[in-house]
DNA sequence: AAATGATATATCAAAAACGGATATAAAGGA
DNA sequence: TCCTTTATATCCGTTTTTGATATATCATTT
């Protein structure tokens, strides 16, 4: 289902998502998460939400806690979803430090 | 034509390009360029590349430069385009230290 | 001269990703 | 009771991305 080499690159919403699942959090609060730490910049509503968590899930790299409460289904990244991350946030510094590097590049010149 | 709140967060191939164009190029090599600064890892295709050439054109972020050789069209950002960039820089600076800092603050717990 | 590989631009059609609107339901406060 | 917030979920349209394909030129090789 939907697998392959999707996730490979991770886009805005779903890096967001994992890193609201460093801690275990329940989707509204995954939500609520995002739109806190980039002061309503940035939003994710339900159905980016829920589309994505399945994703995850599917891919390993979330997994939900067994919980009683249907309500308030909590999910957290695995190990594999760490890694993951870890991963993403070191190409997205090289991707920020090749944009500062050739803006620079340009203030100097002009 | 398809204008509105796109661009507002610049996806992956879009910062690329983007980041590409703030010297002169043509299309070929922007995909060259893109090659080689990710080591092979981020690859633009030739569809991608002139579908989003199109929209940031569109957006008044980039411009093609007047040249007589049809075979060679030259673009290269305006200064919208590098605020825009340089906008875009700082938001992804920004989540790549949320990214970080969560990490981290796990890190130090476990 | 013909062939080949690299350069170069462009589009189609399909897949993948995203997100607004909507639905449902329970809990808590006015 | 009514309203707001919390909470999960999906429908379905829009946007974005991309593989495949087409075309053409230039440089190098055979």
């Amino acid at each position: 289902m939907a697998k392959g080499k999707s996730l490979e690159e991770l886009t805005d919403p779903v890096f967001y998502i994992l890193i609201a699942l460093v801690e275990p959090r329940h989707g509204y609060a995954i939500m609520q998460y995002v739109k806190e730490e980039t002061q309503g910049t940035f939003k994710i509503g339900p159905a980016t939400l829920y589309t994505i968590i399945k994703k995850l899930l599917g891919a390993g790299l979330i997994e939900a806690e067994p919980e009683s409460d249907p309500r308030r289904k909590t999910y957290a990244a695995t190990a594999a979803g760490i890694t993951k991350l870890e991963e993403e946030v070191e190409r997205r510094k090289r991707m920020v430090d090749l944009g500062m590097c050739v803006l620079q590049a340009k203030g100097r010149k002009k």
